[in-house]
DNA sequence: GTTCTAGAAC
DNA sequence: GTTCTAGAAC
């Protein structure tokens, strides 16, 4: 199966509990959400727009073709998408406190140009460390400042805003954004400039184990504070038992080849 | 989207 | 000499 066009043929399936769970995480009338193949960061789903009538796989091609569209099922195709998100937030943000004793950021987006057809929101955790993000194109298409990454929250908001802003941001031209994908790495967090992937990458961890740090401290200050001193340390390593398959870490494909 | 690799950067 | 990027191929 193409890449093109694998994430069409997952939203058209009339039923999605045939997908290997490899690939499927979560499912609803209007979504589904699925495992990204290559996640940029601990956490990474993308949550689909089921092909069903009234919607067409041709409207729900991309963020462009949407918006040009009817406006109103645009805003709705896409809240009833924000929905579902907040779900697999919700259950991310679970799994965070499970596994690691903290939550951190989950941003929830989209690609200003996206490399795969589809309408797709990223639900992404801010740590962006992850073995699959590579590149400086991977690092800024969800550097939440740069402006390749549209959050969720602004999308929605140009529903709200002049009709005339609203028609030029839903424009999306490929040439106006793709720039933005070769801008100089810089740090999300501090703004710090680097010259390369892997001093970048080192820095974001870096980064991540700060705040892991900072929130553990906070969580037992709390503890502390509110006279309850039972419980496990909060720093130790719990790795063992099945890690969830929610984590990115996800599952080995049931068959053979993993799709695409 | 990824993989591969030539040649630029160090 | 090694590391790293970026363009072609898929």
């Amino acid at each position: 199966m193409s890449f093109l066009t694998a994430l069409r043929q997952y939203a058209s399936k009339a039923d999605p509990s045939s997908l290997p769970t490899s690939v499927l995480f979560t499912h609803t009338a209007n979504s589904l959400t699925i495992f990204d193949a290559f996640p940029k960061a601990t956490f990474h789903f993308l949550v689909l727009p089921r092909a069903r009538p009234p919607l067409t796989v041709f409207e729900l091609a991309s963020l462009r073709t949407l918006l040009k569209g009817d406006k109103q099922r645009a805003r709705q195709t896409i809240q009833a998408l924000a929905e579902d998100a907040k779900q697999v937030r919700a259950m991310i943000e679970e799994e965070m406190v499970s596994r690691y004793g903290f939550k951190w950021e989950v941003w929830m987006g989209f690609h200003a140009v996206p490399s795969m057809e589809h309408l797709h929101l990223h639900v992404i955790s801010s740590d962006l460390c992850s073995p699959s993000l590579k590149t400086k194109k991977h690092y800024n298409s969800f550097h939440p400042k740069l402006g390749f990454f549209l959050s969720l929250d602004d999308v929605l908001s140009w529903f709200d805003a002049d009709p005339t802003f609203y028609s030029t941001m839903s424009v999306l031209k490929p040439t106006q954004y793709e720039p933005l994908l070769k801008e100089t790495l810089s740090c999300w967090r501090c703004g710090r400039d680097f010259k390369n992937m892997p001093t970048l990458k080192a820095h974001l961890q870096e980064e991540w184990d700060k705040e892991a740090e900072r929130e553990k401290t906070k969580a037992a200050n709390k503890k502390r504070k509110h006279g309850s001193e039972n419980s496990a340390d909060s720093n130790s390593e719990r790795d063992e038992h099945a890690p969830k398959r929610l984590q990115t870490g996800r599952p080995a494909p049931a068959d053979s080849e993993e799709i695409d």
